[in-house]
DNA sequence: TGATGCTTTATTGTTGACAATATTGTAGGC
DNA sequence: GCCTACAATATTGTCAACAATAAAGCATCA
């Protein structure tokens, strides 16, 4: 792997695992030093880490983790659901037992994070069984997208409720459905899918609005 | 509009409208004198446009506009057809009356375009029509993939077919669409949308094999 | 002719120095 | 104390020179 690729990977992982929380200055020369590496190179991440929306960056003043707004989370949600029921349709039509298996493996290496009350670890594992779920329909553009956009839940989520709300999967949910894909029942899958997410949804929205108010939202009228 | 803003929409553009076939090289000098600009500018542009998948990058060798392949293209077409089929069912359930007279507006003049024989503005707003769509959800989110997804759509269709096919929207097709939004037909809009789709693909999928040949298919066993 | 290795040229990639801008700190006046 | 203006500092943005790499041209030999 290339050293851009390598730094790109750590910031974004930071980011996406709630260590680097929404609002976080992110100046160039301390992430050169930081990761030994020129400033040009740090550059060139932090304009790949703003077309994904996980860093915003204004021009002049700098990058900072980027605070997506309520609407953002919103329109993100939706979208998302649009995705993985489309996702679990594809599933269902051509999943094969293997794959299933290989599933089920994603889902073991939660439940034991879990159990070891290792919740950062597990909430890892959630989110890859979700991507896992988008490669496997073979298509590489919802892949593209759909990972994008789980990549972004977290934030959403932080910008939100204040603090890390060790936010996670309900572990069950996903066991049910794998089942549902393991008998190829479609209608099921879309409508487990849905409650999951809506979980996850409304997690988000029940908001004990965060310490640290987003401005812009408050004076927005 | 900044300068780099505007050099990238000029070169996207001409992407997009076919008139910087895929394969075309795009050295980075070359382009700077064209638009009086220093390199490093284009190099900005360059890495934007491959970041959207209009153009291909290769270390050390440069940039081309991309050559996506049959898969690429049928992958692409897929998800389009899942965003925009939930862009009829959102757009059905919040559509205005203005807002149904402003898309009628850009069919009558893709139509005016048809008329008078101009084919490449009749495209133009063609595409616009379907980018309106997604814009009038007021979902970002799809907005932002949906755009991206169809700014992609001509380069998969010239780069299975060789010639510009001077592909085009089914004008009617439009109308009906407009009108079963109009009477906020759920059911209709999607299954309109689904044909009017499955016409553009099959004109993608119908292949005289393009005369440059995609030689890393040809040999792909 | 055609294959091989070397040289030259063209092109992309990187970097350090500098310019432009924003932010912070300070002093003076009121 | 507090506002303003100015100076100092910190940070981002740009560029031209150089390095690294790939491609093209060329000569040599079989």
């Amino acid at each position: 792997m290339t050293q851009e690729e390598t730094v790109f990977q750590y910031i974004k992982k930071a980011i996406i695992e709630n260590r680097l929380p929404p609002g976080t200055r992110l100046r160039e020369l301390k992430l050169a030093e930081i990761f030994s590496v020129k400033r040009g190179l740090i550059r060139k991440v932090l304009t790949r880490l703003t077309n994904e929306k996980l860093v915003d960056h204004q021009q002049n003043i700098g990058a900072q983790v980027a605070i997506p707004s309520l609407k953002d989370g919103q329109d993100l949600f939706s979208t998302r659901q649009i995705l993985e029921q489309a996702v679990m349709r594809i599933l269902c039509q051509k999943i094969t037992d293997i794959e299933v298996r290989y599933l089920q493996k994603y889902l073991q290496k939660e439940q034991l994070a879990y159990q070891q009350g290792n919740h950062k670890l597990s909430l890892r594992w959630s989110i890859d069984f979700h991507k896992e779920l988008a490669k496997l329909t073979g298509n590489s553009v919802i892949e593209e997208f759909l990972i994008e956009i789980i990549n972004r839940t977290p934030l959403v989520i932080l910008s939100q409720l204040g603090e890390d709300p060790a936010h996670s999967c309900v572990n069950h949910e996903h066991t049910e459905i794998i089942e549902a894909l393991s008998r190829r029942d479609s209608e099921s899958a879309v409508r487990l899918m849905n409650q999951h997410l809506s979980h996850l949804e409304k997690m988000f929205s029940m908001k004990p609005q965060k310490a640290t108010t987003n401005l812009e939202e408050v004076f927005s009228e």
